[in-house]
DNA sequence: CGCTATTTTGAGATGGCTCAAGCTATGTGG
DNA sequence: CCACATAGCTTGAGCCATCTCAAAATAGCG
């Protein structure tokens, strides 16, 4: 369990900043406490802090007119949020919500344009974050746009399991609770298709399932559905 | 016609920068012609440059492991391009290809790194062109996961109205050679669709189509598919 | 003027969606 | 501790938006 300067210190956005400065973040963190299902905030909000979960798992998400939900990523310990908002636009593109208890520091957009100001790298420390993540988007809007529903659910499993995976006996469990709604919002379909395709998987011992909760069994099954390559 | 100290000097990635710093990117730029269908780089390719356009038109591709192609943009002058494999990978995510002639600036990473050294502000304005590019491919992928074909079309086109719109009598013509295959990949679908669709839209008055060519002839009622608004 | 790339149109197939119904853990209040 | 309520999940049946493949029309270009 690292302290809060640790986990500051390493995240993306200030990696390589000197000590004062991760005191100086430290010092001007403010720490929250979200129960499950709670919103952090909404998409469309006007942008009051820039965050970085310290705690547990949330979701970014995003509206479609007709009510129907995306969910664009999962978030671990570590991982900044809100920051497009801050950078970019005055509001919240996402929302953001917590998928179990979460605690989160958050700092004000006064606090960081200060901090940019004192330390320019976190400039490039945030071009970095936001390149890594475009980079991802990119993959999956690629995939979304050519790939079949089961290559894309493997492909979103394995990399929920690179994320938040946790070795158990038996297999890799996503150490996150998942339901089926999760991701189909995740991968662009319904929870139906999502529920069919896991429990084929499920027939073929690739993945052990419950609720809320996907065990994989065969990491190399997935593979070789998502690059749909011959069995 | 800006002069290209002044295209330099105003392009996202390098607003606000003093003289000096844009007279030393002008300085250090090299400049390449491309000709119609050619391939500024390849993905997957080590980063050789940071490219920013200069004049003509071109799109970023990515590659899908049956051989389909999706477009991820089009770029037009003043628009920087290959900064994630600079900021982020050591090999370029996307393809670059000249849709007309074109003429682009390159900066080596080496001379990249020595002007982020010098002014830091640009670590900061390649975050901000990174969040609007983000929040973009967000809401283009929400809309390839809920929405229709039409739609989707819809909001591409759109989108290039306003990104390379130009006023002729008759409407506002997309300047830019922009075929039916091309929109298929830029919005997830084939160009049989998009053949389909927009002579259906035709048939309604709402554009005027050519070979390569989209002239639109009511923005409106291209707004109203878009939003799925009741006509 | 003929060649080639682009586009249109048709007909048929299908993957995944929709909707309805029932099932099953999980947790909760009596 | 049990009975019930509820959120999450499964399964079935039918449908339809979109894809696939084939063929022909059209428009530039050399």
């Amino acid at each position: 369990m690292p302290s809060d300067l640790e986990l500051i210190g390493t995240c993306a956005l200030f990696r390589g900043l000197p000590p004062a400065a991760i005191a100086e973040l430290g010092a001007a963190a403010a720490v929250e406490r979200f129960e499950k299902k709670v919103l952090l905030f909404h998409e469309g909000e006007p942008a009051r802090a820039l965050w970085m979960l310290r705690a547990g798992r949330l979701k970014l998400t995003k509206l479609g007119g007709n009510g129907q939900e995306i969910v664009v990523r999962f978030l671990i310990p570590g991982d900044p949020f809100g920051a497009i908002a801050i950078l970019a636009g005055a509001r919240y593109p996402v929302s953001a919500e917590a998928v179990e208890a979460c605690e989160a520091f958050s700092w004000t957009p006064a606090d960081v344009a200060a901090l940019v100001e004192r330390y320019p790298a976190i400039g490039m420390n945030s071009a970095r974050v936001m390149s890594e993540r475009m980079q991802e988007l990119q993959e999956r809007y690629r995939e979304l746009a050519t790939e079949r529903v089961a290559q894309r659910v493997a492909r979103a499993i394995l990399r929920l399991a690179r994320q938040t995976g946790r070795r158990v006996e038996g297999g890799v469990l996503l150490d996150l609770p998942l339901s089926r709604q999760d991701l189909a919002e995740l991968t662009g379909t319904t929870l139906f298709t999502i529920s069919r395709t896991l429990s084929e998987w499920e027939q073929q011992g690739l993945v052990e399932l419950g609720r809320e909760r996907v065990l994989i069994k065969s990491p190399h099954g997935l593979v070789t559905i998502a690059e749909d390559l011959p069995s």
